[in-house]
DNA sequence: CTTTTATGAATGAAGG
DNA sequence: CCTTCATTCATAAAAG
């Protein structure tokens, strides 16, 4: 029932980008088996931690980040890799790109159906896909727009089509701090803020 | 490291070889982050319990407010701007989540201010974004229901594409609490409400 | 193989 | 409520 993804159409290049049935292997559920124990263990440490009410405050030479944390963080690179993203072929692409640029920034509902149904013929798609394509062609070229103070004369304008084979003349420089952080936000303590779940220890 | 070898049933892919099988859904891919979250959440719940207690601050940049400085592994995003977007902590969507699914879709104005009382206690929030997220929330959810009907009986007919990429998977309705059998001593720290984990994949 | 970039997808918030 | 926008996250693809 669920998503086996399948080498779409792409899968053309011999030895090149072939994508399997990849959802997680044996070595990344034994990633994420360390990564939930080492919770356990950081808490274990935490309640000793508490328990033990030293006056020494050196949590942060405990490091919990670090200390037990090492295999969840190392292994970065082994990302619980969750669920894998459709890639357009070329030729959805092209049809998209034409659609874009011919017609109005406006999706619409059911002229998304339509084109979803027409790309399907050319590979896997959903609506879902165009629908998103279109959100973030759209959002992306706008930004790429107001980002553009080169020289000349500042104009307005926006929701104006560029030209097919010219999106991306702009190299910008907007970094998006992409630090290989395997879901670091929600791994991490990232909020303060007092509590209560805790109680127990107390 | 190798740990078992895998069913060998893929032959096909050129490039490496299929290395990958399907061992775990997306759901249950969903299921293990919300744990692993939940783990996070009683972390930094311990730690700002023990913060509390030994009257010590250092232990680490965190502040109050939104602004998420964590200084272990945060991307190296100085925003100390604070976001402007609030985001939720483990705790709060924990508990968001419950009520959602509990609960009947309808917030009714009271009660968020019931909830966004509760939920300030685990970070900074407003009713607002109570309101917002179970707003979007029900939205989504919707959505993804028609769009991942029941896509199972359904046989191959064109290509392939026996499971479009579904990829709006939400775990809203979540709740087969299975336990990971294989190494339960390792989840000492069962989150009450998430006690769930991933199916043994024996 | 590691780092960087491009871009599909997720989601908080705003509009109607 | 439903749609749309803006911003952010995560990852496939490209570069080194």
């Amino acid at each position: 029932m669920e998503w086996e993804k399948q080498p779409p159409q792409q899968a053309e290049e011999p030895g090149g980008g072939g994508m399997f049935v990849k959802v997680m292997t044996d070595e990344q559920m034994e990633v994420l088996r360390k990564q939930i124990a080492c919770y356990a263990t950081i808490c274990e440490q935490l309640v000793e931690l508490h328990k033990s009410l030293t006056s020494q405050t050196d949590l942060a030479g405990v490091r919990l980040g670090n200390l037990y944390c090492d295999p969840l963080i190392t292994s970065g690179a082994h990302k619980i890799t969750g669920r894998q993203r459709w890639t357009p072929t070329p030729m959805q692409l092209q049809i998209l790109e034409r659609i874009f640029d011919q017609g109005i920034g406006t999706p619409s509902k059911q002229k998304i159906k339509e084109i979803a149904s027409e790309l399907s013929q050319h590979g896997q798609i959903s609506e879902t896909n165009v629908y998103n394509w279109f959100q973030n062609r759209r959002a992306r070229s706008k930004r790429k727009q107001q980002a553009a103070p080169s020289n000349n004369a500042e104009s307005e304008v926006e929701t104006e089509v560029e030209s097919p084979n010219d999106k991306k003349t702009k190299p910008e420089e907007f970094q998006p701090q992409n630090i290989l952080t395997s879901r670091a936000e929600d791994l991490c303590f990232q909020n303060p803020q007092t509590s209560s779940a805790i109680r127990s220890v107390d």
